[in-house]
DNA sequence: CAGGCAAAAATTGTATACAATCCGGATTCG
DNA sequence: CGAATCCGGATTGTATACAATTTTTGCCTG
């Protein structure tokens, strides 16, 4: 399996890739532990640049470091996966106007591009890297945009995301994603603004309702609590 | 001068939060070089948690680490000048509509005392001192529209902010801050959101209107090019 | 046999040693 | 005299050694 094998000496940029794509590809879901001499034979480099690296992510959010206990993959509780998606339904729509004002023939052969390969992977069933995909079309729109903040910060709300999906999707086998990017290439192509925010809007809020975000146990994590009825 | 002396073995969050503190009262100015040796001495510690503070700040857009060259502080283009406040522009109004749904009287009276600081430092003279509690006094109406996700990405472009006026305020003199703080709080107080919304809009509006972002040559570093007529 | 305690193993946190790179000045050559 | 080059010191990057902490394991006792 060709997974996460390096032959040797990779830099901490190249690590933080492939575990945050393994992560956003759900191949590493939330709460799962990095042990930090695990992560440096797979990468063949010394810890000080694995320490690099699962910082790094922690700054992202995508993983959580415990003191003296190590780094985990993150779990976003309810409060924090509602605000996610409150942060994205500020800031996308906006950025998706911006995009159409900006976007050129090349940007839309790309992002169109990208939905192909989308679409590819669900029908392969491969829902992790449809996923991360989907992830990768809304950053296109903000890098369209040329608003390298906010970009910025939509990075770490779509990873995020995918955190709070891995978490709280409601059914895992049917990963939507009906048509709506295709809408909205749409409206980029003829430069409509005010579509494409309303189209975002609506997207965003259409990923939105298909969480479960009811109040709920914590997931058990304890076998005692697990097994009495 | 009680400024940046710790007596021993400081923690990571203790330096960064004391660095940052500087860079946001413009002791230490855009450009400034941070060498590692002299802020371990200044803190006790090695270089180890020297580094992973000066990475952190990285992170926050505070710090730029050039490669073998060394941490300095950012020095902010004009193009993220205005994405800056474009950004702020786009999160804070609909955070101070949060902020005066949520505000209690406890709130209030925190904001009021915040901004009875700022002027008490501003006759004092020290501009810095009242930069930073102003960027405080933003922070804290995100703080209190409990939005953590939100406080988190302001955290970053008041900071950044900091850095913007640095480098691009017009009279270095008259720091204004006018009463837009007491307007705003007055609207919280009532719980009049809409109008803590177009105060929050229009006081980011007026600060970015001070600021001079025309385009210019690059400060000339080089003593040579400056004497060639 | 369950529970608690203690030692050992495993893991993370910090400091230090060593390697690589950069910077400034002196030297040499055109 | 000016420019290019090379060297030594200074500074940052990486690996490793050691310390602190947690987790596991095994033992002992009630």
């Amino acid at each position: 399996m060709p997974l996460l094998t390096e032959p040797k000496t990779a830099t901490v940029e190249e690590i933080v890739g492939q575990l945050t794509e393994a992560v956003h590809e759900h191949r590493l879901q939330p709460g799962a532990k990095l042990r930090e001499d695990e992560v440096c034979e797979i990468f063949g480099v010394s810890r000080t640049i694995v320490r690099q690296a699962l910082r790094s992510m922690e700054f992202e959010g995508l993983l959580t470091i415990e003191k003296n206990r190590g780094a985990f993959v993150s779990k976003p509780t309810l409060k924090e996966a509602r605000e996610v998606f409150q942060a994205r339904a500020l800031i996308e729509p906006s950025t998706a106007r911006a995009a159409a004002d900006r976007a050129n023939a090349e940007d839309i052969v790309l992002l169109e591009h990208h939905i192909e390969q989308e679409h590819a992977a669900l029908d392969r069933g491969e829902a992790g890297l449809a996923l991360k995909l989907s992830g990768d079309f809304h950053l296109e729109i903000a890098r369209m945009a040329d608003q390298q903040t906010i970009e910025q910060f939509l990075r770490q709300l779509v990873s995020r995301s995918s955190l709070v999906i891995a978490l709280y999707w409601r059914r895992r086998n049917a990963l939507c994603e009906s048509n709506a990017h295709h809408a909205l290439v749409d409206a980029l192509r003829k430069g409509d603004g005010d579509n494409a925010e309303e189209l975002m809007k609506g997207h965003l809020l259409d990923i939105f309702s298909q969480l479960d975000l009811r109040e709920r146990q914590e997931a058990t994590t304890s076998l005692k609590d697990a097994l009495r009825r």
